[in-house]
DNA sequence: GAACCATGCGCC
DNA sequence: AAAGGGCGCATGGTTC
């Protein structure tokens, strides 16, 4: 075959030979796929980021050459156009595997080659990028069934990357590329190149390894007009990749039967999860294709209005920091950051004005954040005056960076993908998942004449699956309790929980006693344990400790409701349609003496009260409200009181003590101590020793003899979790659990309303709907998302509320 | 110039 | 001893 390729002038035609696939080879795929639905694993290669975005095209072709270079190497032209060039597809069943180059086909041509893989059960890694690129060609594709090893790691192999931490064997020919990654990884909380859970390179190097080629990953490398062998053989050498590590991620062969792989993962615990978001993707790439309109004439205007913010700000500034003179143009530009001189001369400015130096990051370097300014000088004019003008100006560059993304068709389209340790959605190309809450900038995202933005989300649902949890930690106690008691059937279903535990009723034996009547006094050798730091402890010290985490909470339950979950605190705040940050606030406040709860419980008190008064409660105490919602998100996932007194100061703008933190966790576990359990159990009944990294210090290697442990756990829906820290093990089955509720919700809908989705954020709908159908809409839309959360939640007694905002633009 | 890291910050 | 979690994107600075 010839190269042949288009341009702006029309077909040119080169004398190379070319190894790339064009129409002629349709019908030969054609006939690999004719026998029914059928494995088909598929690959694009893109000159950008998404169907709608391009960022900048840089770097070296195959890693060595600059496009001019190639061009003149190769004689001839390049194309940095946003188009796919590439669809790599393999058919095993049929021994097929092509290389199609898009620019060789016409747009119809290329439509009928991925309309030919319609129906088929696609399989890859990262599926959603190559499923909203094949939307873009053929608008009605769609994949019978979706195996993908990013969502197959996500729901069956949570664990992957510990035990990538743990392949270090001498014997690996790539052992240091991957312990290199897997560093990298550790480290790199928020950096890019993430590639989600788990990238297909690391599969490779872990079950292969191979050191996959990464030479060609970049879209400059799909820009010239004339690709080589070695482009060719990386489209198709690893081909089979993604076919291989389905099979070994669920632990078959690599040759096994795709019947045997369905059977596998429709058997496993994650199962009803991986259904979820491979239902969800369809979805999400159209909501991805439909995009969400952006009001450009707004956005301009809001950009002036924040600019003379800044601007009116800025005077102030100055007159307390005269040093900040020569930073002005910096301070007001969308495209300048905080650079070492501005650093310092606000450091100089500080010091003035309080005799004390800047704060310190981690590495040392002073420190500009907010977060941390506020900390150190929480009464600084000079940081309340400096935060006006960056704050504006940081708004704008959101501004900036969204502008740049909207499509031609005045949308912005970003991809919606699941690739995330807890099964949450994440947002990119732009983020739309973090766009500001100042309503002048969401009200830029606008419906078009003749429709309304619906934006629903769920109340509180963090909260209310923690209920669940609460619910779910306290009968798995009942059954602990029973099992060593003798229950045989319970012995043989709790064996990891009950041999992880064995040690504590080994050194404490006076616990197991206790334990048929919590009412009773908690044994002195327990209730008198104190936690002594800095002193070598033994196992029976240690035992106590944990005899005594698991006596404070499992006694308040039982005080409280005598053991029953029906009865637990936090589900009984929902169940009575109560708000728990009220609740947590009056907690509070009656601990503190400023409220009198008349001797009654926060739960009690609140019920007793007419809905008027409960109404005006929440105005009385508007202030502590807005400080326990920080105290329940922080200490739901284990927030230390240091850490809690610190958000409280700088988030909440509390002006407390140490102490008064303390106060407010120990009350917090008093209220909720179903919550403690949940805690106590996952950290000392699902831990699993194994090699891990120090989560605290990503460059220390603890093996399974020195300590390394993770915490295995589970969302409501059974998909597995797995963490090295007991914050973010409970972090991960809260979360995991409210993802799969709202993939599910959106999976509910009727095709027609699930085509209205412009938006998707973690816990919010947001749908573009024509005026005529608003309330059928609505109606539809929050029915559903309480059924779909309904159906985790309901068997553990917790309701769900949902709040709908309608407008013209999106206001919530 | 590219790649990497550190820092900071927006959201749920 | 340490210790809320989960994301993506921007800029500046350093290194190769």
């Amino acid at each position: 075959m010839t190269l042949s390729y288009r341009d702006e002038d029309g077909i040119k035609v080169l004398s190379k030979p070319c190894l790339f696939a064009a129409a002629g080879a349709l019908p030969e795929l054609q006939s690999a796929l004719q026998n029914g639905p059928c494995e088909v694993i598929l690959d694009f290669e893109t000159t950008g980021a998404t169907p709608w975005l391009q960022k900048a095209v840089a770097g070296k072709i195959g890693g060595k050459w600059t496009t001019a270079q190639y061009c003149k190497e190769h004689d001839c032209t390049a194309d940095s156009r946003l188009r796919a060039r590439i669809l790599s597809v393999g058919v095993p069943a049929s021994q097929f595997c092509a290389a199609f180059d898009l620019d060789l086909m016409d747009e119809e041509e290329q439509r009928r080659l991925v309309h030919l893989l319609s129906g088929h059960y696609w399989v890859g890694h990262g599926l959603q990028f190559d499923y909203a690129w094949a939307l873009s060609i053929c608008p009605d594709v769609r994949p019978a069934k979706i195996l993908d090893t990013m969502l197959m790691v996500i729901c069956f192999r949570p664990d992957l990357p510990y035990e990538m931490q743990a392949a270090n064997e001498p014997s690996r020919a790539h052992r240091d590329t991957l312990q290199a990654y897997v560093r990298a990884k550790a480290r790199a909380k928020n950096q890019d190149e993430g590639g989600g859970i788990v990238s297909l390179q690391a599969l490779s190097l872990l079950f292969f390894d191979v050191d996959m080629d990464k030479r060609y990953q970049k879209p400059i490398n799909w820009t010239p007009a004339y690709l080589t062998a070695e482009h060719h053989d990386y489209c198709l050498g690893d081909i089979n990749a993604p076919g291989h590590l389905a099979r070994l991620l669920m632990g078959l062969p690599w040759d096994a039967p795709m019947a045997d792989l369905l059977d596998c993962m429709q058997q496993a615990a994650g199962y009803t999860a991986y259904h979820t978001m491979t239902e969800a993707l369809h979805a999400l790439v159209r909501m991805q294709r439909k995009g969400f309109r952006w009001d450009k004439a707004k956005a301009e205007a809001l950009d002036a209005e924040l600019q003379q913010q800044a601007m009116d700000a800025l005077p102030t500034l100055l007159a307390v920091a005269p040093t900040l003179e020569p930073f002005v143009n910096m301070l007001m530009d969308t495209a300048d950051g905080m650079t070492d001189a501005l650093k310092a001369a606000l450091g100089d400015a500080l010091y003035k004005e309080t005799g004390r130096r800047m704060p310190k990051t981690k590495t040392g370097a002073d420190s500009t954040s907010a977060d941390a300014l506020k900390q150190a000088f929480p009464k600084s004019v000079v940081v309340a005056a400096y935060q006006q003008v960056v704050d504006a100006t940081s708004e704008r560059k959101k501004l900036r960076e969204y502008g740049a993304a909207v499509a031609e068709d005045g949308r912005i389209h970003p991809s919606t993908s699941i690739l995330t340790t807890t099964g949450r959605t994440s947002s990119r190309n732009p983020n739309l998942q973090n766009i500001p809450r100042d309503p002048r900038f969401r009200s830029l995202f606008a419906a078009p004449t003749g429709y309304r933005l619906i934006a629903t989300d769920f109340s509180s649902v963090e909260l209310r699956i923690a209920a669940a949890l609460g619910v779910r930690a306290l009968r798995l106690l009942h059954q602990i309790i029973a099992a060593r008691r003798g229950h045989a059937g319970l012995q043989a279903t709790l064996q990891t929980p009950l041999a992880n535990m064995n040690w504590i009723f080994r050194e404490v034996p006076e616990l197991q006693a206790w334990l048929a009547d919590p009412l009773q006094i908690i044994p002195a050798s327990i209730r008198n344990t104190e936690m002594e730091l800095g002193r070598e402890v033994g196992f029976r010290d240690r035992a106590l400790v944990a005899a005594k985490q698991l006596c404070v909470p499992v006694q308040a339950i039982w005080l409280a409701s005598g053991g029953d979950p029906d009865r637990l605190a936090m589900r009984l705040t929902f169940a009575n349609g109560l708000d728990p940050h009220i609740m947590t606030a009056l907690a509070m406040e009656s601990a503190a003496g400023r409220f009198d709860l008349q001797g009654k419980l926060p739960v009690d008190y609140l019920q007793s009260l007419n809905p008027d008064d409960r109404k005006a409660l929440k105005t009385t105490l508007k202030a502590p409200r807005q400080a326990a919602k920080g105290v329940n998100f922080g200490l739901l996932y284990g927030m230390s009181a240091e850490g809690l007194h610190r958000s409280g100061k700088t988030g909440y703008g509390l002006d407390w003590t140490l102490e008064e933190a303390v106060l407010a966790r120990k009350v917090f576990f008093n209220l909720y101590p179903e919550l403690a359990l949940w805690h106590w159990l996952l950290k000392h009944a699902m831990k699993q020793k194994r090699p891990v990294l120090n989560p605290y210090d990503a460059s220390e290697m603890r093996t399974a003899a020195t300590g390394g442990k993770v915490y295995w756990g589970s969302t409501l829906s059974g998909r597995p979790t797995v963490a090295a820290k007991t914050t973010a093990a409970s972090n991960h089955q809260d979360q995991g659990s409210g993802a799969e509720i709202a993939l599910d919700a959106i999976n509910r809908l009727p095709d027609n309303v699930k085509a209205l989705l412009v938006d998707f954020i973690h816990d919010e709908i947001i749908l573009e709907v024509p005026v005529d159908r608003i309330s059928d809409v609505q109606a539809i839309l929050e029915r559903t998302m309480i059924q779909a959360a309904d159906a985790f939640l309901m068997p553990f007694g917790v309701p769900t509320e949902v709040e709908s905002a309608i407008g013209d633009c999106w206001q919530h």
